[in-house]
DNA sequence: GAACGAAAGTTGACAATGTCAATATTGTTG
DNA sequence: CAACAATATTGACATTGTCAACTTTCGTTC
């Protein structure tokens, strides 16, 4: 019953941890970065003792594991919201990126973490529960969509352009949130990124205006 | 004249460190990542004491960012190389793509800390030394190449194909690294990845076989 | 070549951290 | 209410980043 409260200060002597051990991690990593993001100041913050959170995570690199894969499940629901209240393919993968990107630079140090290094040897599906692949798969349900409505005729797979698009988003998130993109271009980068999908989607470059 | 010698061994009870240190570094890197990496165990392995480090590098964090540094700058000649020893374009950038998804592959905490969180205070110009752009660099002038051979005829410049072209290798190269790529496609994410490219540089999507 | 200032390296120390072992406290269930 | 598993605490230990003070070496100038 007690499983899921919706108080997030419901810390009476005990309480529901683990809740309040990740949002106060969330807050933690988005201050001051990953590096010093401690354990102990976690437990301290929230009001218990060192080793209380060991209760709930096993070690450290778990607690990231764990937050890594929220950041996930975030990411993929606010896409999956986006794609399924958009009928058209096109406009859904569109909105999507922009979803994508936003979440990349409103957390920057959360999308960093979710790719990041630390989470190396936790990467595998026993730890991760499938959450990277669930990122991706929205895009794979949006070029099939797309391919149903007879917007992509194709010989290539959903999966095959959802994996550019993938890619291509990714990899302008992560120059975004480095601030590599800024220079030239007037527009920004959004203008290139859209560019780039309607590239994919339509396989051909459009031309200028 | 003692500045850069060949001899890595070169450690008598005084020599050059830094060269040894970041050699240790990238070995600590490879084996362990970067988390367990430690200042004191590098000096430890190096043969000096906890603090010698401190004599070359201020701190932790710029010791990571002169590897980066120094990760960025392998790439960037590698990628380099390769470029101005093909004249045709298109098969420049195609082995430049390789590279960089080789570069990643074989160091993987390498480019993810090339690209990684550790160094988000440093990233900026007066540290890094332009190094990130740099790694662009070759790509730009590919496509200049291209759009001077007349291969390219397009109303697109230079830097925004460019541009292009790094995101989805980026995107590639950080899917390879975590795994997710060898699901279905079973010609791997080579192919994948020359279709892209050829698909933004060539304005259209080829078709198959 | 001797003296001297700067560079490079050492020792010792301190606070903080991850994590373990042992212990205490709670909530739940028969 | 008794017993048990879950949850939290205290204490401790090794390791780490980094500072301060000291010592050794190198390069340069007289």
């Amino acid at each position: 019953m007690t499983k899921a409260t919706g108080h997030p200060k419901a810390t009476y002597h005990h309480g529901n941890l683990r809740q309040a051990l990740l949002l106060a991690a969330f807050e933690h990593l988005h201050k001051t970065g990953p590096e010093k993001l401690s354990l102990r100041a976690l437990a301290r913050d929230v009001g218990v003792s060192q080793t209380a959170p060991y209760r709930h995570f096993p070690n450290k690199d778990l607690l990231f594991v764990a937050m890594a894969v929220e950041g996930f499940r975030r990411l993929e629901q606010r896409v999956q919201e986006t794609s399924q209240s958009n009928p058209d393919a096109y406009k859904a993968l569109l909105l999507c990126a922009e979803d994508y990107i936003a979440f990349a630079q409103e957390n920057p140090a959360l999308y960093r973490l979710m790719f990041g290094p630390a989470l190396n040897e936790w990467r595998k599906p026993e730890f991760m529960h499938g959450a990277p692949p669930a990122a991706l798969a929205a895009l794979v349900e949006i070029m099939e969509k797309a391919i149903s409505q007879g917007s992509i005729t194709d010989e290539y797979e959903a999966w095959f352009l959802a994996k550019n698009c993938w890619a291509q988003i990714h990899g302008h998130a992560m120059m975004a949130i480095d601030g590599m993109l800024d220079k030239g271009m007037p527009e920004g980068f959004e203008f290139d990124l859209k560019l780039s999908l309607r590239l994919i989607f339509e396989g051909k470059r459009p031309h200028k205006r």
